[in-house]
DNA sequence: CATGAATGAGAATTCATTCAT
DNA sequence: TATGAATGAATTCTCATTCAT
């Protein structure tokens, strides 16, 4: 392989919050009137087809030709909004990270003493693995898979970003109801992934193999949820 | 994209178990002897080149020339041992599948009724988690995952060989140890799943983001089989 | 032969009269004055460099690079004006099949009742013989009888095009003539034929096979022209 | 294009006779008792395949191995019979130029005075058409006109020998029947010529350009066989 | 801010031909 | 005589990126 596809980002290059280019006067004018009919600029276009396009067919696998073409507009235009083809992509990666701090938040407060621990897991299960399971996630996670050998830091930042602070929220929500002599975690960083891959395992494995449409129905996930939920509560349950 | 990128896998050809381009003959000639270091024939070259590259730098990411020139060989060799590269891909895939089957064949049997039930899976765990975590093993697996786009059948094909086969093989022992009435499991599929994933999710999910450099130590090894068989047992274990 | 050297063509792909990817705006700039040589656009260059280089040398005896550097064009500028080297090759072909219309024009009417019919034809033969006796045209028609296995499509189409209409412009002015009692044709058609192999046939069928130079010359020319004349006026001329 | 393109010939090889190499040796051997099946030498089987794959595929666009996989032979093999690729074309160009002998013989003498030469043309002209009508004979014409820019020498040597040994008994037949008195020919070389194009112009354009299979029905080359026999005799024929 | 035209490097694949056996 | 394996050169086409406007 020629240095050519190894860029900068793949010897470290270390990943801002703020991945786009920023244009250099403020991005929005209302006087414009200019001729384009598309009044938001092309930034929100660009970056809905480079989704688009990255998803369904990867990194290698999309051109920014066909990049420009979906956004409609001029290829030269993607190149004033992104430096290059990497930070498209970063911004496609890491532009959305945000989006688990919803379910994280929900996380952050163990109940009240009262609270039926095993109602709250499962409630908790499900809506975790509702959030896993949407084809955009998957996808992502396995674009992002797919491209740690030539994005290492991309990879890292994003593991971080995303399925890590989930880790860290179950562990911190497993340490306050341990503490709170409801659960018995020795090391809530343990039960947090025992609690995860229990519950997620077997769906996401599928999905990276078999692409994110083979995805269980509703019901089954209720009832997978449920599973992993018995079982983290027979090793991690309140002594009966 | 053009179509030209989406090869003929992608629309769903099925993966033969031979994949190679095998010559009639057997390849090895006893009478060989001539000057060329290469009288064995250039396949296991090619094939090593290739297992290199895929696996360190991605399909896309290789090219043939870099195989050619790996295996010290000319490109139109490699042609004539392989269809195309998809077919040298596919070799890498699925032409080591039997690796496997010694592990495999190692959980076919359930021990006899004395057997210390939690010593045989702290040790089918280590051993599970010796095999998946070594290098070749994860890259191949993050290779298959980040192809299985541009060649779903491969990936699929894969996964029914490799990963699925072993948790058969799980949920056929545990299936047996609990027909002994040493293990309360309702339905061994899930048994497998949970088994598996407590044991192998946070070691792949790390490898998968992180490289297959990252990975624990021995100790820490044998600690994380421990703690997942734990649970297991908490789970499935016998009524005390 | 693998189905790549068989392109789309070559199962029916019908030609468009417009063959060339024609950039939406004007190719011209008024305001030009840049350094470059041919700020009117590449494409008549490389027009000019596929017609000479495929007109010498045949389809697939040209490549691509060789049109780019007779061009003084990068190669991917070729494929930013035309699809692909068949697109090219069907607008070398179909590009100026207008260049009959004058031709075709000038046979379209028959002269008054008093005009010399035997000087009328034998001007008409002279002119279409100097047509046809150029040497691009020649070599026009032996490349696309050439490439008429890989591209029949293309064949049919320039030969509707170009000799057919020509035929058909001969039958209707016999036609015409014979309606005025001044020529002897049943079937115009037929009588078409006629004239146009007793005139063309030994020329062309010389340059097809000796190549578009070794052509007889001008007094030669009208030689035959008159001998094709008298032939065809003994069989078809008014009785006298 | 290469001078690696433009062989030898190209640049005037004269055609020999024998074309093919004649292996050292008597060809046949009919003690020879090897395990191979194809007890004729594998000559033959070449000949076949590469004529039925040049005259459908062109020249370019057959490949040696295509050849060789036709034949049920091996690669090396053809080359141990032919000199190259060009030897091998040239001896399916002129290996069998022979089989205009019948024709050409039977042209050759003019009948008694009482023959009746309306009669006697009209049959040489469907013989003539019948002939060059054959699809093989289409194809081969096509495909020498198609490679004479390749192989110049090779296009001359086979106009030569094929149709223009034709031209030359015609006008031989036509010189005699002439010095009869039973003919008006003047210059028997152009009689010939108008002879053969009248009868052969529309069908062998046809076929150039739309290839051999659509070819008039066997009624309607009698039809055109008469009717180019009426024009010639028009001009021709003896005074009434 | 946006564009159309252009580029240089490199991709997979095929070909005619030649060894060594 | 015939072969299987190998080669080096060439082919069409694609890509990310940059000018000049």
């Amino acid at each position: 392989m020629t240095t050519a596809g190894r860029p900068a980002a793949a010897r470290g290059k270390p990943y801002e919050v703020a991945v786009a280019r920023t244009p250099a006067g403020p991005p929005e004018d209302p006087h414009a009137g200019n001729r384009r009919a598309r009044r938001l600029g092309s930034g929100p276009a660009i970056r809905q087809a480079a989704a688009d396009l990255f998803l369904a067919q990867g990194y290698q696998g999309t051109s920014m030709e066909e990049i420009a073409a979906a956004a409609r507009v001029s290829k030269q235009t993607i190149y004033t909004h992104f430096a290059d083809k990497e930070a498209l992509f970063a911004d496609l990666v890491l532009g959305n990270v945000d989006r688990v701090d919803a379910f994280v938040a929900s996380l952050a407060q163990a109940g009240p003493a009262t609270e039926d621990v095993a109602a709250r897991l499962r409630q908790v299960a499900r809506a975790y693995l509702a959030i896993v399971i949407r084809p955009e996630v998957l996808q992502l996670r396995r674009l992002v898979i797919a491209e740690a050998g030539r994005f290492p830091e991309l990879a890292r930042t994003y593991y971080e970003r995303v399925p890590q602070r989930v880790y860290d929220a179950l562990a911190a929500l497993f340490g306050q109801i341990g503490e709170q002599g409801r659960l018995r975690v020795a090391d809530p960083t343990v039960a947090a992934q025992h609690f995860a891959w229990l519950l997620l395992g077997r769906p996401l494995d599928r999905a990276m193999f078999y692409g994110p449409d083979e995805v269980p129905a509703e019901a089954e996930l209720a009832r997978l949820a449920d599973a992993a939920v018995a079982v983290f509560l027979a090793a991690y349950g309140p002594r009966l």
